[in-house]
DNA sequence: GCGACACTTCGGTGACCGCCGAAGCGTCGC
DNA sequence: GCGACGCTTCGGCGGTCACCGAAGTGTCGC
């Protein structure tokens, strides 16, 4: 008797769709949390518009992404905050066995290891620099898997964010870990993360660099870390 | 430029390894948190001897199993708690879009819907009837993301389960959030997760049915979960 | 020792799947 | 309208991979 129903095909369906070098390419473009033209990601990754077209569908069909026509483009995105969770997990499992401890500052392109999104939270020297900095100020509790203390509750609230109206919106967890790729330490994800971040954005305390992921921190914002949460911008 | 070194790749052969159904259907057999022999799971999986050593040695390069050799027989393994989390969260993103949420009862045949182990912590009803109970009593606090409070550290101290030393041999979280794929909702595993299973197995409030998962709740099991949680055990 | 047994290695076979280019279909801009 | 453009469908090609049976290696038990 097996001990559930289907779950092996499930899995394996699943697992499947992230199986091949293109699409998982694909997957992690879209990290960025934005909406990418069919054509984009076919370039990205390196192949014909007719083999993204079908890769595309796949990942549709799957679940893993949505899309969105408008006019003679077709946009697509990943299809919630599950799914980004899910490839941010996974990759960061697929990671290199030795991280090169040392001289990590030449690798990864300075601007993405100093601040970033990832997918809609704040990552980075930037993102780990203001989680730690919840953890000491007692805003945010346990060294992994984060829960949001009353204290964090209020320290939203005065910043104008209404988290409980947020969450109740979909079934997110209001505080999440997410494990950074360049720190290799957990930063702030789930509602609470993605309310920051949007918050960062809206007042301009952060700005995209050109069209990536990359962020850089503006005065303003330099100023409001620092006296909001003590975080000096990494440098 | 592509925002990071490898990942792409990495991702493709992590997910390739549980794309297959017969591995897949061989991993969620070892989320059961045995060793397993390489005959026992080629039967289970229904394929050839020959086939299956072939998806044990790629289950074991790629790091998601580990090996045990004993005679002629070959013990596997899951690789450590982080595959079997990670199995276990894969697992449950593909699960069937609508859960038939009425007639669950006579679904995943009653005993383990009842009370299992999941690796090696405890789930089912019983699970998550214990953390509902231990977030009522505030032992365990956050919605999702699970984090264990000062009063719940000593309530695991009365038990005489030391957690800080448990955690401290390894990267495993203190406390984590599992969804339950039954209940649909999540249940206490990490380090305190598994202590809590520990416990209970070998003070014999829970005895293993047969050679599986399931397990069931004994009478001095019953009478500790009601004065220790007031839980009453689950139907 | 001698079989019984667990597992492994080795060809061979067939299916699946990713890839492309060419042709077709809609949309946009002049 | 008319091309330019973005995307899609189709056919065909080639590589990869899961599978098996048969033969081989090591271990256990008598």
């Amino acid at each position: 008797m097996t001990p559930s129903p289907h779950r092996g095909p499930r899995l394996a369906r699943l697992a499947g769709l992230l199986a091949d070098e293109t699409r998982a390419a694909m997957c992690l473009a879209l990290l960025d949390g934005r909406a990418w033209t069919a054509g984009e990601l076919a370039r990205y990754a390196g192949v014909a518009a007719s083999t993204a077209t079908g890769h595309l569908h796949k990942l549709i069909d799957g679940g893993l992404l949505t899309e969105e026509r408008q006019g003679r483009h077709r946009y697509v995105r990943l299809a919630g905050p599950q799914v980004a969770q899910l490839i941010e997990d996974l990759s960061a499992h697929a990671a290199p066995p030795p991280p090169p401890r040392t001289l990590r500052a030449s690798s990864a392109s300075g601007a993405l290891a100093r601040a970033r999104t990832c997918y809609d939270h704040l990552a980075g020297r930037l993102g780990t620099a203001i989680t730690d900095a919840m953890l000491e100020r007692g805003l945010l509790q346990g060294s992994t898997g984060f829960a949001l203390t009353d204290a964090g509750m209020d320290w939203f609230a005065k910043l104008g964010l209404d988290l409980p109206e947020a969450a109740a919106r979909g079934r997110r967890p209001m505080a999440r870990s997410c494990l950074d790729w360049t720190e290799r330490r957990p930063h702030l994800a789930g509602v609470a993360g993605a309310a920051l971040c949007r918050h960062a954005l809206d007042t301009g305390w952060c700005i995209r660099i050109g069209s990536g992921r990359a962020l850089r921190v503006s005065p303003e914002g330099e100023r409001a870390l620092r006296e909001l949460l003590g975080v000096t911008t990494p440098v």
